[in-house]
DNA sequence: GAGCACTGC
């Protein structure tokens, strides 16, 4: 936990160091020191940065930052205790004292303690809130009896096509090695980056000459070293290499049949046969990433490029050598000779096999074990197999894996089916939102972290389990960050319950630490080798860079299709227009050119295009935003270009040292934390503020996040979650929202608040507003504008929508992303669920708008703006000055009294999302936290009468 | 008068 203490000092000593003072550096730099496990690692990370020059100033600061914060974390530790209560929570007494405190003096209705009556109330709320976990409890039981086959078909189906397009490794390979390129880039971005990796070798040697190296900084200085000979070389090869690449060809000669020297492996009898035939097996494998194993083909294919047009200058060049190099390569295995290989032989010939038995061993005798290996060593797929194999889900016990992402959750699980040959959603199964593929027979369980995370609501200890696997773990989001805590505590009471933590390399050193020192299991080696090329990225005019490198390929290299990784719509859309002109001014003379787009917002129609199958002879060119970097995989693409730039717009990002942005400062701050502390108190962890988080959370955001729930009426004055704050960790969506809900019984108007909360949970991005139609879609959406507010008019789009039947026709004539509607429709029919979980029932009143609008009142209290003067508003309990924002329904009417759902901040301090209400509502739907005064209109004009009927 | 992208429940 950053204290206030240190981000102080911090902050003064900036002043001294860089000239310069900002709370967001200081937070920056802090959190870097928390991260490095010295103080010459953080010295090396500020390096890294690229922002400060390093001078004794600079050194001094960074180590006695580094010891600040060791200093701090020992003490934290010491001081830290396992107070947790683990029953489902007990009525006790113990609970959060600081945010009690801070409370009673701020908003406690009555300013005297606990009266008799609310000391009863509250003894009653308690006791219906155990009765009424009870009751979810009961139906928990029923129901994990008939999960069996709902829907597993479809999802079954679903689940073979991803596995067809995509494997797992390929997915996150493409992402580590974005990563890794950028990361360079930007480590290695200045004048002369031979001369710097040379002094930088230079500097290794001689500092650290004399100190007993670690393995890893080892490797790293021999790494270095590599890439420096690597580089040199090239540098020697010069023109030679140069000419190996792209160039313009003339008009009369024909790039494709440019005479290259033959290779020795060229000059042996046989070799055009085998090219053929290696040619053809790739066409019927190849795809975009496909860097798995089991599809055997070598990761070569994939250039990653960017240059100026004949200007090709790597910065460094070297090959990651694979273990299995002296094998032969599977590549070059017949198609007869491959099917002949069963799924057996493919686990074995993977690198985590050989250590089967060690890593069987190792689990058999440590609880706690981190896993340590590459993307692609197997240890996703096949580790909950051993595991299997050894008999850990015997007697109906399961083993359990968690994925960041939904698609690796079920194309993992549709994997493992296949390779254990069983039926996906028997004995392996996935559970994801939306999607639940498992049954009673399942024993290997596949899911996202987050619905893990949901699943303790209903199994706080997790007795089904024998095994739990975080897979991915150094991906750090922040449900991983909580099941750290949760897990550790729960290994404590339950000794037969074993706990792998897998991460690629970088962390786990880190994870070992915080599970008491764990051991790590490291498996060595990598599948393939794997070529980087990291180029000197101009950083001026990239978006040229980017076209001319497509039509150089296009226009010399063999069939393929090209990706281009682009950082928003904006980029795409010219970038598109360039490629498109000049393809046409090249005309006939070159073979067709197919340049598709493809962002979030692009309606699925479109989307769909990048899809379809390039024609013979031409070539697809797909620009992409980051979306295609996870969530698609497309057919037939061979290079990849990427410009390594990531636009990385983070709540801090506005002081002006836009480097220091690129590592974005932490998660947790931009996310509410209302949400996980439901979560957790639900869990019956009173004590927040001592949690055993990996990296906690600030503490002001912890703090404000309960405020918050106490303002919302999920806990009571003494911090322990009432019946009202147990029914809402059910839903999930954020306090603000759940409360709505729950409030939207009273109200009698369920059906529609679920709409609402549906819909704003697709924030933004339901109305489609393409760029040569612009006139056009503003016209369809204020079609749908609603007297009320915004929210109305989202109810307004879904009900329309609902009438016709869902039809995908509708959404398309109005300018409405069916994607999302259909999204939007799935959240819905989620909380329809748990509405009658949380027994609620459904009701309409879709005609009483003040009803709808008092439920949103009800939760959103918080968000209350009133109008002030030049079309400006002020918040009402910070008097924050915010405008309207532009696209909403009410930025001309100017009510006096608004709702907003959120704040964003771009050119201005925007509400995004409004709704008009009136001063009375609040005082009725929040006596506890307004007061009479504080809403007085400072007016004498009264507002136009809207009650009981909305105007229009 | 606006406008980076993505993941998860």
């Amino acid at each position: 936990m950053a204290s206030k203490e240190v981000e102080l000092w911090v902050q003064d000593q900036l002043h001294d160091v860089i000239g310069m003072s900002d709370r967001y550096i200081a937070e920056f730099l802090i959190s870097l020191a928390e991260k490095s496990n010295s103080s010459g690692h953080f010295l090396q990370k500020i390096q890294d940065t690229g922002t400060l020059d390093v001078n004794d100033k600079v050194t001094r600061f960074a180590s006695e930052l580094w010891n600040k914060k060791k200093r701090e974390r020992k003490e934290e530790k010491s001081r830290k205790k396992n107070i947790r209560k683990r029953e489902e929570t007990s009525s006790s007494s113990s609970s959060d004292s600081e945010p009690e405190k801070k409370r009673s003096n701020r908003q406690s209705p009555s300013s005297s303690s606990d009266t008799e009556d609310e000391e009863k109330e509250r003894l009653k709320d308690l006791e219906e809130r155990d009765a009424f976990a009870k009751r979810l409890r009961d139906k928990d039981k029923d129901r994990t009896k008939n999960k069996a086959d709902k829907g597993s078909k479809k999802a079954f189906e679903e689940a073979k096509k991803r596995l067809e397009l995509a494997e797992k490794d390929r997915r996150s390979m493409i992402p580590d090695l974005r990563k890794s390129s950028r990361r360079d880039y930007l480590k290695r971005r200045g004048v002369d980056k031979l001369q710097e990796l040379e002094e930088d070798i230079a500097d290794d040697e001689y500092l650290f000459s004399k100190d007993e190296l670690t393995e890893r900084e080892r490797k790293d200085i021999k790494y270095k070293k590599t890439v420096l000979s690597l580089a040199k070389e090239h540098r020697k090869a010069g023109d030679k290499l140069k000419e190996g690449r792209y160039y313009m060809p003339d008009e009369d000669e024909k790039p494709l049949e440019k005479y290259v020297e033959p290779t020795a492996e060229e000059q042996r009898p046989g070799f055009e046969q085998r090219q053929w035939e290696e040619e053809h097996v790739n066409k019927g494998v190849m795809k975009f990433g496909a860097k798995d194993a089991k599809k055997k083909h070598k990761e070569k294919e994939y250039d990653f490029v960017v240059d100026e047009l004949d200007e090709i200058e790597f910065v460094s060049m070297l090959q990651m050598p694979g273990s299995h190099e002296e094998e032969p390569r599977e590549k070059q295995m017949s198609e007869a000779e491959k099917k002949k290989m069963t799924i057996q032989d493919v686990r074995k010939s993977l690198p985590i096999y050989p250590f089967r038995e060690d890593l069987l061993k190792a689990i058999e005798d440590h609880q706690v074990l981190i896993i340590e290996g590459e993307t692609g060593s197997g240890k996703t797929t096949q580790i909950p197999q051993y595991l299997y194999e050894a008999g850990y889900t015997k007697g109906d016990m399961k083993i359990g894996v968690t994925q960041p992402r939904r698609v690796a959750a079920m194309s993992v699980a549709a994997r493992v089916a296949e390779e254990i040959g069983v039926k996906l959603g028997n004995e392996v199964g996935y559970s994801i939102r939306f999607e639940d593929c498992t049954s009673e027979r399942t024993v290997i369980k596949y899911m996202t972290d987050g619905m893990l995370l949901r699943e303790f609501l209903s199994e706080p200890d997790l007795a089904g389990y024998t095994a739990l696997i975080v897979d991915e773990a150094h991906e750090r989001t922040l449900h991983t960050d909580i099941l750290f805590g949760l897990v550790k505590d729960i290994a404590r009471f339950r000794p037969d319950l074993k706990l792998l933590i897998s991460s690629a390399t970088l962390d786990s050193d880190k994870f070992s630490e915080f599970f008491d020192d764990a051991p790590i299991f490291r498996i060595p080696g990598r599948r393939y080798p794997v070529d980087i090329f990291y180029t000197k990225a101009p950083e001026a005019d990239y978006l040229d860079a980017c076209v001319v490198s497509v039509l150089q390929i296009h226009l010399t290299q063999p069939d393929g299709d090209i990706l281009v990784f682009l950082t928003g719509q904006e980029e795409i859309e010219t970038s598109l227009e360039i490629l498109q002109e000049r393809a046409r001014k090249l005309g006939n003379s070159i073979k067709e050119l197919i340049v598709l787009p493809i962002y979030s917002t692009l309606p699925s129609d479109l989307q769909a295009k990048i899809f379809e199958p390039t024609p013979p002879g031409a070539r697809k060119v797909v620009l992409a935003t980051n979306i295609a970097e996870t969530s698609l995989t497309i057919d037939g693409i061979i290079y990849v270009i990427d410009p390594g730039f990531c636009k990385q717009k983070s709540y801090n990002a506005r002081t002006g040292m836009e480097s220091l942005v690129v590592t974005p400062i932490s998660k947790i701050q931009r996310t509410n934390l209302g949400n996980v502390v439901l979560l957790l108190k639900s869990l019956g962890i009173n004590d927040l503020i001592h949690f055993d988080f990996m990296d906690p959370p600030p503490h002001e955001t912890l703090v404000l996040a309960l405020e918050q729930l106490y303002a919302l009426g999920a806990l009571n004055h003494k911090g322990e979650l009432t019946k009202l704050g147990r029914r809402m960790a059910e839903f999930p969506v954020d306090p603000m929202m759940s409360k709505m809900i729950l409030a939207s019984e009273k109200y009698k108007c369920s059906e529609e608040i679920l709409s609402i909360t549906a819909m704003l949970s697709v924030n933004n991005a339901v109305f489609y507003r393409p760029k040569d139609k612009v006139v056009h879609a503003d016209n369809a959406r204020m079609n749908f504008f609603t007297a009320g507010g915004d929210h109305l008019t989202l109810l307004n789009v879904y009900n329309q929508w609902a009438e016709t039947n869902f039809s995908t026709q509708w959404c398309f004539e109005n300018f409405i992303q069916h994607r999302s509607m259909r999204r939007a429709r799935d959240v819905r029919d989620q909380l329809v669920g748990l509405l009658e979980r949380v027994e609620i029932e459904l009701t309409s009143n879709s005609m009483d708008t003040v009803a709808i609008r008092k439920a949103v009142t009800a939760g959103f209290f918080y968000h209350t703006a009133k109008f002030s003067k030049g079309g400006s508003y002020k918040t009402v309990k910070h008097q924050q000055s915010v405008m309207i924002h532009p696209n909403s329904s009410l930025f001309e009417e100017q009510p006096r009294w608004l709702i907003y759902h959120e704040l964003v901040f771009t050119t201005k301090e925007f509400m995004r999302q409004v709704i008009e209400i009136e001063n009375q509502w609040l005082l009725e739907v929040a006596p506890h936290y307004y007061k009479a005064k504080e809403l007085e209109d400072g007016s004498s004009r009264k507002m136009p009468k809207t009650v009981g009927k909305s105007k229009d």
